[in-house]
DNA sequence: CCAGACGTTGTT
DNA sequence: GTCTGG
DNA sequence: CCAGACGTTGTT
DNA sequence: GTCTGG
């Protein structure tokens, strides 16, 4: 799934990678390596006149507590569950990013890379070249609320491909340009071919700094390993 | 009308 | 263990 | 997603 | 809180 990502790019660059003609957003969004639930995003909507706004990342569940949040929605049954459904038709959104992170817990695929105790994160991203590349970035899926003058965003997931399923076996929906038009287009039924047509795309993953863990740490450091030991 | 579910992931 | 904050 | 707190009283 | 099922 995806619970942290990366995202460089600022608002003229994203504006430019989606031809968006208008930015209604509440502040320049600049680079993070660290973004986190509960952190404001950029968000693109629209389909003839595109659009970025802002949007929190996460739905409210009350049911759960006051402060929880659902930040992933299953593309397998989004267009089902009642607490996404609705924002199937006017509330599909693109979320920008560079690459996201994901956390090695499967101690067998550990063991078989060398690595030690504990959860060890991954950097992914789609390769140079890649049709999953709007620029420098890619798209993923995303639902928006704008209930009770609030903008809040979830991202869908999927399963993972056979390029990082050894890492995770779920990823973000993640868009090529047509997936992209069809996701922001007019239509209540967006086609599921077209969503889903980048699906098997192969991503790169490398392994990140644990810094990545905690959410105070932002910096391009977070994309490199950890440095051995040894050299301490 | 009321009762009961409501999301995803990961871990066991 | 579980919740909150980022 | 992970990290970090998780409580109350009284004193300064 | 809000929706669905009965």
């Amino acid at each position: 799934m995806c619970g942290r990502f990366v995202r460089v790019p600022g608002t003229k660059e994203i504006m430019s990678a989606f031809s968006v003609s208008m930015d209604l957003t509440s502040r320049p969004f600049s680079p993070s390596y660290n973004v986190a639930p509960s952190h404001l995003l950029p968000v693109v909507v629209g389909s003839n006149h595109r659009v970025v706004e802002d949007a929190v990342w996460g739905f409210l569940a009350p049911w759960k507590g006051q402060n929880s949040l659902v930040i992933n929605a299953r593309v397998e049954s989004v267009f089902e569950k009642p607490t996404f459904r609705r924002f199937t038709t006017g509330g599909r959104c693109v979320i920008p990013l560079s690459g996201y992170y994901e956390w090695l817990t499967n101690e067998e695929t550990k063991s078989r890379l060398g690595l030690g105790k504990g959860k060890h994160p991954f950097f992914i991203s789609a390769e140079e070249g890649s049709s999953l590349r709007h620029h420098s970035m890619m798209a993923a899926a995303g639902l928006l609320s704008r209930e009770r003058d609030e903008r809040r965003c979830v991202m869908l997931t999927q399963s993972a491909n056979s390029s990082i399923g050894h890492i995770h076996d779920r990823m973000p929906l993640l868009l090529d340009q047509r997936g992209v038009g069809e996701w922001l287009g007019e239509s209540n039924a967006p086609n599921l071919e077209v969503i889903l047509g980048a699906s098997e795309i192969a991503l790169q993953s490398s392994q990140a700094s644990h810094e990545v863990n905690s959410v105070r740490n932002n910096s391009p450091r977070l994309l490199e390993p950890d440095l051995p030991d040894t050299l301490f």
